[in-house]
DNA sequence: CGTATTTCAGCTTCACTGATATAC
DNA sequence: CGTATATCAGTGGAGCTGAAATAC
């Protein structure tokens, strides 16, 4: 076991903001290793997960739900299409649009995820209790609908 | 002011890592502006206060208590130097480590920084009690002491 | 000898900006 | 007209790696 400890005074270690950061690193370290190899990067699941519970969406719909960037939604639906876990066509109603549309592969694949990403969040949250987890991501949820995007 | 939501499925809404990042960004995003212009970076703070707080540390004891990484500590300590927060000076016990001290004048901005960084904290977690605040911190530093470093 | 410290050069990912072309 | 969409080019911070030089 690892795991050297980061011993930060009080006043840096009661921050939100640095906590937030330094929880983060972990969790992003355990699921980027969870995804190695597999050509699927942190952000992509988000995307496949809208897809396969909206239906087919625009790449600023895509955006808007996953909190990604429109810029990288761009550059992930590239990525995914070429892999063809999804399908992007022009929209006929509104021709400014792309719909991106999940593919049967693309479902499979994110079946996969699902279960990858859910004991992932497990070694993440290893030190707390059924009951803190929920506490934990409640608390963590209206922080983010409070400051949205941007 | 009030940004657009964030309407993200449930899959990825529960997840713990998907909701760290996302709870961190505006975070980081409020500590940025409030810094804007100060030359002080999100790192440089914790840097001030574990000088304060333990006095004269050598490099690799300031990443030690920050989380930074020693790379970065030595970019750190360059820019703060320069602008006279804090001194470097070559360890007379062990000529490996650099010994690096606050200076008045570090101290004095820290204490200002201390100021800005409470009110972005209130920011941040605009949203939750008192209780609830005390709460998330306590859950956080449970997770980030759970993975230490690397 | 192995280990620790500082430093540098460089890499990857992420969040974001700005501009452009197009369509509503 | 103003607004929304998709795309591209590029920026900057952050976290990290690998290697070198030095000292324990």
């Amino acid at each position: 076991m690892e795991a050297a400890p980061v011993d930060a005074p009080p006043r840096v270690r009661g921050l939100a903001s640095w906590l937030l950061n330094r929880a983060a690193a972990p969790a992003n370290r355990l699921v980027a290793r969870a995804l190695e190899g597999s050509g699927i990067r942190r952000s992509h699941y988000s995307l496949l997960a809208v897809l396969d519970e909206h239906g087919p969406t625009s790449q600023a719909g895509l955006s808007r739900r996953t909190g990604l960037d429109r810029s990288d939604v761009v550059a992930a639906v590239n990525h995914l299409a070429a892999a063809g876990l999804l399908q992007r066509a022009p929209d006929a109603d509104d021709r400014r649009r792309n719909v991106v549309t999940l593919t049967a592969r693309g479902r499979d694949r994110l079946l996969e995820l699902d279960e990858v990403l859910r004991a992932v969040q497990d070694e993440v949250l290893a030190p707390l209790s059924g009951t803190e987890r929920r506490q934990l991501t409640d608390l963590l949820a209206r922080i983010v609908d409070h400051h949205g995007a941007g």
